[in-house]
DNA sequence: TGGGGTCCT
DNA sequence: AGGACCC
């Protein structure tokens, strides 16, 4: 049953209730189609080094590197203009620049603090968000796009930041999610800059793999939305297998003992062969991730369950994964009340209004009665004449192409395009069509583009213009913040952060730092008096925190991510 | 090569 | 508990 195809998925649940819900046997069925996650990844520039920064402004203008014994994790820019990089040994670092400040950064105690108010304010937006070490996140804003998309007119979107491999790009209906999603990212980096006073760059992506891949594509302080039609060009652009998150040292080292190195070599390489060394799962998981798939759902790690909703009595075996999601999901946004916020989006480099694009390639959109991932099991495939496989190719997909992909990528592309991992392999601008594999091309997969095809007006826009659903809600709890400290708009467009921010670990996330620091003392003082004895929804693990109750317990319930999957990271469901 | 984290077996 | 992965 469960072939780790792309199935059961819940990240079209908000699309659920509208298609029809049948039951063949045990998969669940999808009928539509369009339904693609929107997902966030955040990522906060040289984390440890701005927390020193905002703890001692005077850094701002030094070199520093942060040090843990005789390394230095992390940097700041001042340092690496001076050559100075992360993980790289006090006695390199100090030959390469002198005047390198150092500060010790054993103890984690501030930066995990921070970390945690980075992930509570995003929190306030949208429940479904996944740390990443101290200094990432993950956020599903599928939904929230949704809804917005309701009420909002194409005209109003625009791409905020990049968009990867594109100097400019129109708002069409193809793209009109991915477009919403890089102004909702803005916003939110916006938010963590103004009350936390700290910058990071976003990616915007389809899934995490790719959200996480693309954020880095702009350094610091920026962010990169990736069209799903793009996914190759961003895979094959990764040098070495290892970049791909989900690969890490060890099976580098199998895959080097395989041949494999480039990223490529992965796409292509018999998943025969593949899982022999690394068994069937993790075989078919690192090829897929190779591709640019991944399903992996964003898994809320910390406890934003509040009330009764997790006890719930064992689920019913007659509802399917996706009912008991949508549940979870509801329950969960429905505690978020939210005010509106007056933050702007952050236009970054990105000065153009959208102009005419390029005339992009959409994504390929298949008919309804392609039935998902019904059993896109090898055996129903495997048998399919290839005459059948052809015809069934998304436009767009070189059928020579496509032929050497290893068939459980076949059918991955064949079904996604129902699925939210769709277009993921569309890979674009073609010109490599009709050659054979050439074992000394480590570049990557190509397809042609996407012929256009009648578009899925699946959404539409209404009038309503200024609609922001996003508030600044820091906790429920909280309400002595009618304060509108940190509705000020506190910066201009370029992100940089005032020099005089007091740090004040302990000022809630929707307050601005610098307003903050502006206030009397006394009020200050009162004020942190007040906030100190709120509640953190987000509980700062501590130490030596045994976590008697499993974390896991709690991660599947409150996501209800499939209790079984395999790896937490990037696994398919 | 730190000082943490997560999940799977 | 050990091993893989992540930062």
């Amino acid at each position: 049953m469960d072939t780790d195809e792309e199935g059961d998925n819940d990240w079209d649940r908000s699309l659920e209730s509208d298609m029809l819900e049948t039951t063949e046997g045990s998969s669940t069925n999808r009928v539509t189609s369009i339904s693609q996650r929107v997902i966030l990844h955040f990522d906060l520039d040289c984390f440890y080094a701005q927390v020193e920064m905002i703890r001692n402004p005077a850094l701002r203008t030094k070199p520093l590197g942060i040090q843990q014994k005789y390394l230095i994790v992390t940097c700041n820019y001042v340092a690496r203009e001076h050559g100075v990089s992360k993980m790289m040994s006090v006695t390199d670092a100090v030959e390469k620049c002198p005047q390198l400040v150092l500060v010790k950064g054993e103890d984690l105690t501030h930066y995990r603090e921070m970390s945690y108010k980075v992930t509570e304010l995003l929190m306030s937006y949208c429940p479904l968000v996944e740390r990443l070490g101290f200094d990432e996140n993950f956020m599903d804003v599928t939904e929230m796009v949704e809804r917005r998309l309701k009420d909002t007119r194409i005209s109003d979107l625009f791409f905020s930041g990049h968009v990867y491999k594109h100097e400019c790009m129109a708002v069409d209906d193809e793209n009109a999610r991915q477009a919403v999603g890089s102004m909702i990212a803005a916003e939110m980096r916006q938010a963590i800059f103004s009350t936390l006073g700290l910058t990071g760059c976003a990616g915007i992506a389809h899934n995490k793999l790719l959200a996480k891949l693309v954020s880095g594509t702009f350094k610091p302080n920026q962010q990169t939305t990736l069209l799903p039609y793009s996914t190759a060009e961003l895979m094959s652009s990764l040098r070495g297998l290892i970049k791909v998150p989900g690969i890490g040292y060890k099976t580098l080292e199998k895959l080097k003992a395989l041949g494999l190195e480039s990223v490529r070599d992965l796409q292509l390489y018999p998943l025969p062969d593949l899982v022999k060394e690394f068994g069937e799962v993790n075989a078919k998981r690192i090829q897929k991730l190779a591709c640019g798939f991944d399903d992996s759902p964003v898994t809320p790690a910390g406890p934003p369950q509040v009330e009764s909703d997790i006890c719930e009595p064992a689920a019913n075996s007659l509802f399917t994964q996706a009912d008991v999601l949508h549940k979870e999901d509801i329950s969960s946004n429905s505690m978020k009340p939210v005010k509106h916020t007056l933050i702007s989006p952050t236009q970054e480099l990105q000065t153009q209004p959208p102009l005419i694009k390029p005339k992009s390639p959409r994504q390929p959109v298949l008919e309804h009665s392609q039935v998902t991932n019904m059993n896109t099991s090898e055996s129903c495939m495997s048998n399919a004449p290839e005459k059948t496989l052809r015809s069934k190719l998304p436009p767009g997909v070189d059928p020579e192409v496509f032929e050497l992909l290893p068939e459980h990528i076949q059918m991955e592309l064949i079904s996604s395009f129902q699925n939210e991992d769709s277009a993921q392999l569309n890979y674009g601008p073609a010109d490599t069509s009709s050659e054979v594999v050439d074992p000394a091309d480590h570049s990557t997969l190509a397809f042609n583009q996407p012929a256009p095809e009648p578009c899925e007006s699946a959404l539409n826009y209404n009038r309503n213009p200024a609609s922001h659903e996003l508030g600044k809600a820091w906790s429920s709890a909280q309400s002595s913040m009618e304060l509108d400290f940190g509705l000020v708009e506190a910066t201009d467009s370029h992100d940089i952060p005032p020099a005089t921010q007091a740090p004040q670990s302990d000022i809630p996330a929707n307050v601005d730092p610098y307003v903050f620091s502006q206030l009397p003392v006394d009020v200050q003082r009162e004020l942190l008096t007040e906030w100190r004895q709120q509640k953190s929804v987000l509980k700062i693990p501590s130490k030596h925190s045994h976590k008697t109750s499993n974390t896991k317990d709690r991660k599947s319930t409150a996501k209800g991510s499939q209790g079984n999957n395999i790896l937490k990271y990037f696994k398919p469901n």
